[in-house]
RNA sequence: GCCCAAGUGGCGGAAUGGUAGACGCAGGGGAUUCAAAAUCCCCCGCUGGUAACAGCGUGCGAGUUCGAGUCUCGCCUUGGGCACCA
């Protein structure tokens, strides 16, 4: 008998594949579809383990639903503009859609060998000119419906490179390459309107009710939908235009515990004032130092500069407030000036103690009485900041019960203000407009013209695609495009003048927030073809990381609402992905010693390393190393494992198996040496008791209906662990089942029909194996043409069940019974049982608990 | 800083509020072998005990329940996101 040859086996199979075209998506009337979509790479020349088991796990849901009767589509493209391929030619000197293309026949080349049942020939990149044309068409289309508008915006900007950098590009404020100081500056950017939609994004979340919760939970905590006051403060011996200033607060209940005004560095009231005061400009231009990350903002010291301008209280004008200039107001969210309330606020609090501003108390805990506030608030160190939901006593409300819940007081206080005059109840959204202006050159370029007598001009659809220009060069900083005199130089669409193109491109999440529409007609002349959306659309299974939450996800369920109104998709694909699943990293071990000259860390790499008892030896020196377990893989660590290098001494069908088996999928999976040839093994294994079965000539015999049975509950377990992403658990079963098959007496036929359904429960991790064994065991044609195997319900009942007594919650015996048996008999049963007798020592029961099939509690 | 998760043996993990540790790895013992590889069988949470068995045990601290890994509240640690990384 020869043995399990991985290679030899997955060529043989992918060709079978290939030839018969099993995997090409097709449309058809007479099945169901399904649309199985893993969020497609970005082309970095390199596929990693991540990669592996993100795919893995989309072609098992692939593989079964074909088995299962479905025309399935799984398709595969390139997520593929975007700054590494800028950089990469910046510190290469090559093109950028040179490394990319390489990088993507480079990936192409090592997922092939995965046997993913990917229908190829629907595969594009997101930088083909015939996929971005049609992204510029769809630019058009949302212009014209009213969805795109122009505004000004900051951008961190290098003074140095004078170039914009994107947040990662900024390092403890300064620019990565030339280490200046960034500066805030503000461009005339492009614009979703994707904020119109925030009430239905959010109300939709409702309707994903196989999205998980956690990803609700955080794209509902993004759109941030918040019931407040917006009012008005008149100020004192304010600039004229600024007699006013509008605030929003969600919480107006503590508008008595106001101490101070505060306002951005962007509102218009301080840029006003910096205009003729220099000190003011100073602290401005210290505030717009900053980068332009909200976590920057947020974790930066907090600043005020005091204007010397004052406000007046609303409900009492003798009572004057200063206005703070602070770091840490956003103009971008409500007004841009807020008042603060130091007692119910942290950070408002952290302001005044530094400021030496007030802190006037609102409200105490409900259990402090009136008298007691004040010495209350006096040994605090902090902000009092209960749930808005907890019922606390207020010393300075104005409105409601003296004793209320913040929520209640929240109500009360807006419907008293308007009552008064004092400005209205308005709901607001954290959510922001969507800038897609790009200042590179490495994307889908904006499809307008900038005319001096027309204006900005949408170019002419007959026009597109705006080709990117290939003659560029990348030695100096900066946006090529726009030192590209020819590119940018052109007519007016309109008026036919000299007129210069927009040279910003597209966000790269532009690019991504449709290609799942475009996979079911990538060739079609228009961004989508009506028949073919209909069909194939919505995305059945949409699977990729967790890290995709927020941004990539809202950002294409905003797309979906923009194709539908623009008539690129139909009225069902509002919500384009029917399932959600979130997939856990792949992690390594890091092995790591210190390098006595420096202290630095050294890392070494894991075929560097023996392994022995747990620990990790230098092959070299001997020297024991520090073993960091569930690292994520990374080059600088030296932790990365390479899948072509598994597929080289392994096979694909255990690098596959070994990623699905060991973690629950959405958890994270640590890759080890051991397990990768724990499941050869284990492969090896079942091929051999196949080709064990092909050759037995025993005849049936009284073994073999357990040996079906253990069958039967195999195909029940492994196919609900599949259907509800539990591949792991799946696994697990086929781990018993073989074991089971193994040991069983069973006769030839019977053990050949048991190894066949166990290719057909392995085929979707296992596809190459699967077909070997189907072929081995004369199973009919393809595996993957194969139907599904059903469970007979009859084969899973069991007759008898064992119940375990527990004697006050611990337990003490067990109890084998009928499965059908009274509820009586069984107390009656567990009363004479050795242990409880025992127990009792003669005194009754204080209570029986039977819960039936299940567990007996006996208290006592 | 803010939002969202996760935490169970030496390790990865299993467990509709109902026998904690399935399955796998590592480790130990044995069979087979001239020997090895491969394969097969047995043991394997911690503490005490020859054993039967007893006590303890799901990050920490409270609570609900006949019964909590699972539910509630408060912490700790790690990870993801924070709008120009993709």
């Amino acid at each position: 008998m020869s043995r399990y040859q991985a290679s030899e086996i997955e060529a043989k199979w992918q060709k079978a594949w290939d030839e018969a075209g099993v995997f090409t998506a097709t449309r058809s009337a007479d099945k169901p579809k399904y649309y199985v979509l893993e969020m497609f790479p970005y082309p970095s020349g390199r596929i990693h383990m991540g990669h592996v088991r993100n795919y893995t796990m989309g072609d098992v849901i692939a593989r079964y639903k074909l088995s299962t009767g479905h025309n399935v589509l799984h398709p595969m493209g390139w997520d593929a503009f975007g700054m590494p391929a800028e950089n990469a030619a910046m510190a290469t000197g090559g093109h950028p859609k040179t490394w990319t293309y390489n990088n993507i026949a480079e990936m192409r080349g090592q997922m092939k060998p995965l046997g993913l049942s990917i229908d190829w020939s629907r595969e594009f990149a997101t930088c083909d000119p015939e996929y971005y044309g049609q992204q510029q068409a769809l630019f058009l289309d949302m212009l014209d419906a009213g969805l795109v508008y122009r505004k000004n915006a900051v951008v961190n900007w290098d003074p140095v490179d004078m170039t914009v950098l994107a947040n990662e590009q900024v390092e403890n404020g300064r620019g990565w390459r030339s280490g200046a100081l960034v500066e805030r500056r503000e461009l005339t950017q492009w614009f979703f309107k994707i904020s119109e939609y925030s009430e239905e994004l959010l109300s939709a979340l409702d309707t994903l009710d196989n999205w998980p919760a956690k990803v609700k939970t955080m794209q509902a905590n993004w759109i941030g939908k918040s019931r407040g006051l917006q009012f008005a403060f008149s100020t004192v011996d304010a600039p004229e235009e600024f007699d006013r200033i509008e605030v929003y607060t969600t919480r107006p209940d503590t508008l008595m515990g106001a101490s101070f005004l505060g306002i951005s560095p962007d509102h218009p009231l301080a840029k006003a004032l910096e205009k003729d005061n220099p000190e003011i400009a100073a602290f401005c231009e210290d505030c717009r130092r900053m980068g332009t990350s909200e976590e920057e903002l947020e974790k930066a010291e907090k600043k005020g500069f005091n204007t010397g301008l004052r406000v007046r209280h609303p409900f009492d004008t003798a009572w004057e407030l200063p206005i703070y200039i602070a770091n840490f107001i956003l103009m971008d969210y409500g007004t841009g000036a807020i008042f603060g309330c130091p007692a119910h606020d942290q950070r408002d609090f952290e302001f005044a103690t530094k400021y030496g501003l007030t802190i006037n108390p609102v409200f105490v805990p409900a259990t402090v009485d009136a008298d007691g506030a004040d010495e209350y608030f006096h040994s605090e160190e902090s902000a009092y900041v209960p749930q808005k939901s907890e019922a606390v006593r207020f010393v300075r409300g104005y409105a409601g019960d003296e004793v209320q819940t913040g929520e209640a007081a929240i109500d009360a206080a807006i419907a008293f203000c308007e009552g008064q005059g004092v400005g209205q109840g308005v709901t607001k959204f954290r959510l922001r407009d969507w800038g897609l202006s790009r200042q590179r050159y490495w994307g889908c370029p904006i499809p307008v013209v900038h005319c001096d007598s027309c204006g900005v001009v949408p170019e002419k659809k007959e026009n597109l695609p705006v080709l990117l220009p290939d003659d560029v060069s990348f030695d100096v900083p900066g946006n090529p495009l726009d030192r590209h005199a020819t590119w940018r130089d052109c007519s007016c669409p309109t008026c036919g003048a000299a007129a210069k193109r927009e040279t910003d491109t597209m966000d790269t999440f532009v690019d991504s927030s449709w290609y799942f529409a475009r996979f079911t007609a990538p060739r079609a002349t228009t961004p989508t073809d009506a028949a073919d959306a209909e069909y194939w659309m919505n995305v059945d299974q949409y699977i990729g990381g967790i890290e995709h939450a927020i941004l990539h996800l809202l950002y294409s369920r905003f797309f979906a609402r923009a194709m539908q109104i623009t008539g690129h998709l139909p009225e069902k694909s509002k919500e384009p992905f029917n399932a959600l699943f979130t997939q856990g990293m792949v992690t390594h071990a890091i092995y790591k010693a210190e390098d006595p000259s420096n202290g630095r860390p050294v890392y070494f790499y894991p075929e560097q390393v023996d392994l022995r008892d747990g620990k990790a030896f230098c092959k070299e020196t001997g020297h024991e190393l520090e073993i960091v377990p569930s690292a994520k893989m990374s080059k600088s660590k030296n932790n990365v494992v390479d899948p072509l290098a598994i597929i080289a001494s392994y096979g694909a069908d255990t690098a596959r198996w070994f990623m699905l088996s060991d973690s629950p999928p959405e958890r994270d999976v640590e890759w080890t040496a051991s397990g990768a040839e724990a499941t050869f093994k284990h492969l090896s294994r079942v091929w051999r008791l196949a080709a064990e079965a092909a050759e037995d000539t025993s005849g049936a015999n009284d073994q073999d209906e357990a040996l079906l049975r253990e069958m039967h509950k195999a195909i029940h377990d492994v196919t609900a662990g599949i259907d509800s992403f539990g591949f792991n658990a799946s696994i697990a079963k086929l781990y018993g089942f073989t074991n089971t098959l193994a040991k069983s007496k069973a006769g030839g036929e019977a053990k050949r029909q048991a190894a066949r359904t166990l290719a057909q429960l392995m085929s979707p991790m296992t596809p190459h194996l699967a077909e070997e064994i189907w072929a081995l065991l004369g199973g009919e044609g393809l595996i993957a043409h194969a139907a599904w195997p059903v469970a007979e319900a009859a084969m899973l009942v069991e007759d008898t069940v064992t119940l375990p007594i527990q004697i006050n919650g611990k337990r003490r015996g067990e109890l084998s019974v009928p499965k059908d048996l009274a509820k009586e008999e069984v107390e009656k049963l567990v009363l004479a049982h050795e242990a409880v007798v025992k127990a009792l020592d003669g005194a009754a029961p204080k209570k029986l608990i039977v819960v039936p099939g299940r567990i007996v509690n006996v208290v006592v």
